[in-house]
DNA sequence: CGGAATCCAAGATGATACTG
DNA sequence: CAGTATCATCTTGGATTCCG
């Protein structure tokens, strides 16, 4: 008799244990989104990335950082030099994530003005 | 001296203030990306979704459509019978919406098996 | 059936200070 | 520069109870 969990044929973010939802959580946590959308157009340090994505605390960017490239989302180069010298990249499935979030980021930005209207009336 | 946070030419989440973050993250949130993508199929009442999502509670099942009617994303029709009758379905910018959620979440999906073979490694 | 209200536990997040 | 450690806080989420 076969069990379909341990089988576990085709993920789905449906079922309360599919491992897909953890990751899944992953990349649509509240500074996820923000950093795979800030690492599409190249490589960025540290500070600059914090710079560039408002409202984040070192923590939460370090910590979030850690995350995507342990998913394998995130490519992290560290330069033995003083200062410290660290590069972040997008893997190409980080990529090919990235793209998705940031249509879907750049859906709702396009449909804006609508959204707040209809959260006025 | 135009203030640009005031004319708010262009949405965009990577900046602090802007509205788009928070409707982002309303559709990013734990289980309104599941709302959305179990939506994709047409109408479905509450307890009907609250089984179709594994491990949602009544109380944040409630709480993430609330959250997104108001934004516009879903659709609520309730009948005035008794027992109650209420029917949740994707507004147009709400499969808009859906769609793109539900190809991230595919994406994800697609890639489970390398994702957890990184992680291991 | 479809919630709303309450209470409480757990996790996410932030400010600050410190280090290699 | 690129973090880590610590502590305080704030938000999320769940269990339970009650109601039209």
């Amino acid at each position: 008799m076969s069990d379909i969990s341990l089988i576990d044929r085709k993920p789905d973010v449906l079922s309360e244990k599919c491992p897909s939802r953890r990751v899944l959580n992953h990349v649509t946590s509240r500074w996820g989104v923000l950093v795979l959308i800030a690492l599409q157009d190249g490589t960025h340090r540290f500070s600059n990335l914090r710079r560039r994505i408002g409202g984040v605390s070192e923590r939460m960017l370090a910590q979030t950082l850690r995350v995507l490239e342990e998913d394998g989302f995130i490519q992290r180069t560290a330069y033995p030099v003083v200062p410290p010298h660290v590069e972040y990249d997008l893997t190409p499935l980080g990529q090919t994530v990235a793209e998705k979030v940031h249509a879907l980021a750049a859906c709702i930005e396009d449909n804006l003005g609508q959204i707040l209207a209809t959260q006025d009336a």
